[in-house]
DNA sequence: AGACAACTGTTGCATCTGCAACTTTTAACT
DNA sequence: AGTTAAAAGTTGCAGATGCAACAGTTGTCT
């Protein structure tokens, strides 16, 4: 009659609950909060990039975008500018507010994962990244599926 | 030059965020949500618990499960009963309508997991569930110590 | 050229979530 | 007994997120 482990999407939402918890912590200093944090990370790597390529780098929502942009911009760590070649685009930057605090914000992250694998040598630790990315992957994919199936069900406009 | 991975939380947070979509779509014929779903298969294992219970074993936060209780007896799926024990407390249990759907939901559940883990076998899958049970717990500690440390520098109220 | 679809972003709306302040009830301690 | 602390829930507030509807821009196809 013992508890069985909690399934596997709880566990997830656990996890991912304290992780948003720690980085609301320790980016309060900062003005930034959790939400913020993986467009800024992304515009840190790939400066001049658009909105678009962070909803598809970490398939978020684009309006989520959207608004984490938009605070960010208020906050003075990004600045926005039209791009001439695609007048629908924006082209994103870090401000020296922003690049000046990254690396330790980086840090933050970092140090999330020391301690969260600190129980674990380097090549478990490896192991388990690779085994997350690719069920990451597949969790794309079943979402996918699923609005593939959704497309499908759906009386599409091709009757009009 | 190439990306590397995404950082390990960013991994969660994109796995958490498919499965949020995945429960979303297929609850909504039953007029639930993901937010719900830990709740109602938590008292399906534990009838008669109170909303604290459910806190702890999620670690969501009781105002959380205060609303998401709410929602379910709302929609029909739960009662609340004054524990005659303890009169601060509340008992939960699942309606006929609830307990008559109850399978399928776990249902649901189970074939994401099916799905999410169709390229390992049934060892490998093991090995992963025991090693993400891990790595949550710590995450806990880890938030656990963030607060102690909080709790530490903060002026604490002795000085009155 | 004109119509239609696709791309890029923005915004309204609903839900999830955590935090903090508050109420009510119970326990603990002098 | 009386004060204080802890427990169980509720609610206001803010942020994260997804979805859908929308606007403006670009590409395609006839």
């Amino acid at each position: 009659m013992s508890d069985h482990h909690p399934p596997f999407g709880a566990l997830l939402s656990m996890m991912h609950r304290n992780h948003h918890i720690y980085l609301n912590t320790a980016l309060k200093p900062y003005g930034l909060t959790s939400g913020q944090f993986p467009a800024l990370m992304f515009l840190y790597h790939h400066p001049g990039c658009m909105q678009e390529a962070i909803t598809r780098r970490f398939t978020i929502d684009k309006g989520t975008v959207a608004r984490a942009i938009q605070r960010l911009e208020e906050e003075g760590y990004v600045t926005k500018e039209a791009d001439p070649e695609n007048r629908r685009a924006v082209q994103l930057n870090l401000t020296e507010k922003a690049l000046s605090v990254c690396e330790e914000i980086l840090a933050i992250e970092s140090a999330w994962e020391e301690r969260l694998f600190s129980d674990y040598d380097k090549r478990t630790r490896m192991v388990i990244s690779e085994q997350i990315l690719s069920l990451t992957e597949q969790s794309h994919r079943i979402v996918a599926d699923a609005r593939e199936h959704d497309a499908e069900t759906e009386p599409e406009k091709s009757e009009l």
